[in-house]
DNA sequence: CATGGCTTTACC
DNA sequence: GGTAAAGC
């Protein structure tokens, strides 16, 4: 179950938080040990080397200067007085099972706020709350509840100095609709209107969410709450620590314009680097001006329709609920000097990680019902003067640390092409500076009173919607909207959101006058309202969505809902943030589309495939037979090797390669293919040689002008595979200098795929 | 030798 | 299946 995407018709419909757990590792130490509390404080990971490597640091040390990437005699420096607590040690390696465990007491918490909960590490979640957005505004909207100031008094607004700035703006628009909306785009002020208030709704929501953690764990955390993973997962680190800010729609184009393009999630490494370099840009703002077309041409084309989205403050992905890793594993390093050189060596540390993956899969199998079928043993090696990683996978069928220390070890042996040193059957022929094992593939099965019914219950919603309609709320607080606004507010016990806050001392807005009249208005916008519409997680698995809000909207609600959504289809636009947008192609963004792809089904597996991607699922079957008929053929080179030393075929191997592709893919009904040594495409056969020339050419226009490549590909210009920039791969540099041969340079830049 | 030990995802 | 990138 792979990533799923909303509609972009909704791409504003949602409401999404991202929770951060202030340095959580710092977090759990000092809830741990409660002496230490006050105090600057790290963690550090027990390493001999300069005090151990610092891996969290609480906001007291961070204000005298600690930082990650330090070590502990460094932190020392900066702060005397600190506190370093070292995560202990078990088996020679780091032990993080206390923080784990910390990590998932507060996702149980979290998890009772909504089933679409998605961990995404040990002390980060998203959260899709609009199903409890929308509620919570249906009960304003019959006068059953009031959002609180108090509980907006730690949120923030982008765009705005004050959480109070943001109401009263709020209540602004509410105020004079007529003569704002006469000028110009009704839709995107209504859009705006209902987004804003979403997003205060949402904010109490999470300050409640935080308040309930806080109380039930101890724990601490910021949040991030926007229309988008993506922007969540941004907004939250504007305010931190025990913080919450909120993402106004209209603030993203203003925040985009000094926001650097490596703050968002994706583009924080390589591919970020290259976007700068090739774009000649720094800022999402800059981003955001180039068509969808240039940035699939000069990058991958999923990669460039994402970026070009996302330039806009549209991220479509959906919070996919998940509690549990998909794998579970532990690895160690072993640099320099440490490396290991001899077979015991080696057996003793892959008994160690055997151990310790046993144990955790023993403990993970109790809780979550489920087993691991494969373990993969990951290892790099120092030949000569680089390092070699390899990963290899093997069954897994027993929970069992000697079982998997010596399948482990096999493997090594197995994959290894001179395992010891000549002469030796001890020593290794290549030290080995990292060793990992990992367990993944999980089945699950029905355990003692967690069978598949609750499995599937816990998805479908209704464990969130009887717990959380009032979630952990003190009856006493509630207040009553329509009390309130009908009488004069000054005179009324309980105090309206608006007014609470702009008296409060985060702002003051001292026109009355104003706040009466912002709850009529609030009233009448929460009339138009309408529920989680069903299209809205069309898409997704009918296990994921969130449950249906049993709320009839008015008659004038529908209407005008169906007054905005027409109007965009008149316009034939989608996307209103940009202009100069034309519209787009989206139909390999949108899952929903993919179920009117026919499906075939794959000779190989027997499993139905969509049409259109068949070609990259042979790719996968063709991938894999490479890599097993290659090691075989490696192995019977070797032995053909030992008993005939004279007899040297250096293609024999690609040779046989060649000849069982060819058989491979002729024995398939569908195209033969052929897979490219230079760029690794499967290439249909009767194309090759054309497209081998391509290779060529493009070679010596990047010998001509090697400046030329980086320039970035106009719109006009088709795009090229070679062009775009993908993941840097290590490729076989195989050399053909043929360039008599070729023909017209130009000529081939048109029209190969 | 020098963040280390994780986990996930996309691609071939 | 195996690899690299990415992020915490």
């Amino acid at each position: 179950m792979s990533k799923q995407y909303i509609n972009i018709n909704h791409k504003y419909d949602r409401i999404i938080v991202l929770v951060d757990m202030d340095c959580f590792y710092c977090q759990v130490e000092e809830k741990l040990n409660p002496q230490i509390r006050g105090n600057p404080i790290a963690v550090v990971q027990y390493n001999p080397w300069q005090g151990g490597g610092i891996i969290a640091v609480n906001y007291a040390a961070r204000a005298k200067g600690v930082t990650r990437h330090m070590r502990g005699d460094e932190a020392r420096k900066h702060c005397p007085e600190i506190v370093l607590m070292q995560v202990p040690q078990i088996r020679g390696k780091a032990d993080i099972n206390k923080y784990r465990e910390a990590g998932k007491e507060v996702a149980d918490v979290l998890k009772t706020f909504t089933p679409l909960l998605e961990r995404a590490s040990v002390d980060e979640a998203y959260m899709d709350i609009t199903k409890l957005v929308l509620s919570r505004l249906r009960d304003m909207n019959e006068g059953k509840y009031q959002i609180v100031p108090e509980k907006l008094a730690d949120t923030f607004a982008v765009g705005y100095d004050s959480i109070g700035d943001f109401v009263k703006k709020i209540s602004y628009d509410l105020e004079g609709p007529n003569e704002v909306e006469e000028m110009e785009n009704v839709e995107e002020h209504v859009v705006n209107r209902k987004s804003d208030i979403k997003l205060l709704i949402g904010a109490s929501i999470v300050n409640e969410i935080r308040t309930v953690v806080k109380n039930k764990t101890g724990f601490e955390c910021s949040a991030g709450i926007a229309h988008n993973k993506i922007l969540a997962k941004l907004t939250a680190g504007f305010h931190k620590p025990n913080r919450q800010t909120i993402l106004p729609l209209k603030s993203i184009a203003k925040m985009y314009q000094t926001l650097p393009i490596k703050k968002i999630k994706g583009l924080g490494g390589k591919l970020g680097d290259q976007v700068c370099e090739v774009l000649k840009v720094q800022y999402m703002s800059e981003l955001a001006k180039f068509p969808e077309k240039l940035l699939q041409c000069n990058f991958d084309e999923r990669i460039g329709s994402w970026m070009f989205l996302i330039a806009k403050g549209i991220d479509l992905e959906a919070v996919t609920p998940k509690f549990n890793s998909k794998s579970i594993g532990c690895c160690k390093r072993f640099p320099g000097k440490n490396a290991i050189g001899g077979v015991a060596t080696l057996k003793h540390w892959l008994s160690e990680l055997a151990a310790e993956i046993q144990e955790r899969l023993e403990k993970d199998m109790n809780e979550n019902n489920r087993i691991a079928k494969q373990i993969t043993v990951s290892y790099t090696q120092q030949v000569n003067d680089n390092d070699v990683s390899s990963t290899r996978s093997v069954p897994l069928v027993a929970y069992d640390a000697e079982k998997i220390t010596t399948d482990a070890l096999e493997t090594i042996r197995r994959n290894s092409v001179t395992f010891f040193k000549s002469g030796s059957s001890s020593a290794l022929n290549n030290p080995i500076t990292f060793l990992g094992i990992s367990a993944g593939k999980f089945d699950s099965f029905p355990g003692k009173g967690n069978g598949l019914k609750e499995m599937f219950s816990n998805m479908s919603g209704k464990v969130a919607q009887e717990n959380l309609k009032e979630p952990e709320m003190p009856p006493e607080q509630k207040h009553v909207l329509k009390t309130d606004s009908q009488g004069d507010p000054k005179k009324s016990g309980n105090t309206s959101v608006c007014d609470t806050v702009l008296n409060s001392n985060i702002t003051s807005l001292n026109d009355s006058v104003n706040k009466s009249k912002v709850q009529v208005q609030l009233q009448q916008v929460f009339e138009i309202e309408e529920t989680v519409n069903e299209s809205t997680y069309s898409c997704l698995p009918s296990s994921s969505r969130p449950e249906q809000v049993n709320y009839v909207p008015s008659s004038s609600s529908i209407s005008e809902i169906k007054h905005v959504i027409s109007k965009m289809n008149d316009k034939g636009k989608i996307s209103d943030l940009n202009d100069q947008v034309a519209p787009v192609d989206y139909h390999n963004t949108y899952a929903e589309y993919y179920q009117a792809v026919a499906l075939i089904q794959c000779t190989e597996c027997k499993t139905n495939i969509p049409e259109n991607e068949m070609q990259s699922h042979r790719d996968f079957h063709l991938a894999l037979q490479l890599s097993q008929k290659q090691r075989e053929d490696f192995r019977n080179e070797l032995k053909q090797k030992k008993i005939l030393p004279e007899v040297k075929s250096k293609t024999s191997t690609t040779a046989k390669l060649t000849q069982f592709l060819k058989q491979q893919v002729t024995g398939n009904s569908i195209t033969p293919t052929e897979r490219c040594t230079e760029c690794g495409k499967f290439i249909p056969c009767a194309n090759l040689s054309e497209h081998t020339d391509y290779h060529t050419a493009r070679k010596l226009q990047f010998e001509l002008n090697q400046t030329d490549m980086k320039k970035i590909v106009p719109i006009g210009q088709p795009c090229q595979p070679s062009n775009t920039i993908k993941r840097k791969r290590s490729k076989s540099k195989e050399q053909n200098p043929q360039l008599s041969k070729i023909k017209n340079l130009t000529s081939y830049f048109n029209k190969i795929p």
